[in-house]
DNA sequence: GCACGATATATCGTGATACGACATATTTGG
DNA sequence: CCAAATATGTCGTATCACGATATATCGTGC
């Protein structure tokens, strides 16, 4: 019985990666740009892209960057000591944080999606198309 | 003047990103599963997906993770401790260091492969479907 | 055929960060 | 009103990618 992964499996999975690490690379270097760690910035696109019935707590941020809990406690702490987030208790629930980000916070976090949606454009066309030689 | 960012467009940039966190977290638990690190997973996928045409150099490597060629060197030395990949002088330049993936490693990420394949069929569609929703 | 810049790989020390284990606070259900 | 469940927080550790630097090899001008 011959393997059931040809070459072409490798090379198009492996193609979704690279392409994927470019995006990611390319994120990260735009972040630092105007002065924020990647993790904090992809923290306030979590926040701020959080749907409009979801309550931004700090577990539900968790499961959107898909870190344990306490990683997103620490990358929460670090983002308030920068003046980027602020936390505030919830009243329904007191065990519950609510999370905002600052209006400076926002205003990087536009320029920052602006230049991610361009470079997303030019760039989804390739990644597409190895999405679907793997997943047709 | 109004912000050209749209909620809309926050909401689909943060759902692309936790998609492909989502599609990471699998497969580093995928190649933790076999007893693979999930770097050197992405390392033999790198070499064995690579075109035909294409020397599996160090550098080259080094270019297909997007990682610093220092990162790679040593990423590669863990792989040769574990018995996963191969390194050999090239002969044209003997500068270069030709890599090869072992047997052993080959059945691994032939099984991950499978895996991969058959995750990214069930999450291409949404997947797809974020990215262009910010690249229409 | 040799000096020198360019290229490829390797080494070492460091800092950031995600995690596991554990702790605290609050709610909920019987 | 107590016990289990849930949400957040703290601390120590280990991994790993990077910068700075070193070594080896190649190519070129002269």
């Amino acid at each position: 019985m011959p393997s059931s992964v040809s070459r072409a499996d490798f090379e198009a999975l492996a193609e979704i990666r690279y392409r994927i690490r470019c995006f990611i690379v390319f994120s990260e270097a735009r972040a630092r740009e105007v002065g924020l760690e990647p993790q904090q910035h992809q923290l306030l696109l979590a926040i701020r892209g959080l749907r409009a019935d979801v309550a931004p707590t700090v577990g539900c941020i968790a499961e959107r960057l898909q870190v344990q809990h306490h990683s997103a406690v620490e990358l929460v702490r670090r983002a308030v000591d920068n003046g980027l987030v602020m936390k505030r208790v919830s009243e329904r629930d007191r065990r519950e944080v609510l999370l905002e980000i600052t209006p400076k916070a926002l205003r990087l976090l536009e320029k920052l999606t602006v230049a991610h949606r361009t470079e997303l454009r030019s760039m989804a066309p390739g990644l597409v198309a190895a999405i679907e030689a793997v997943a047709p």
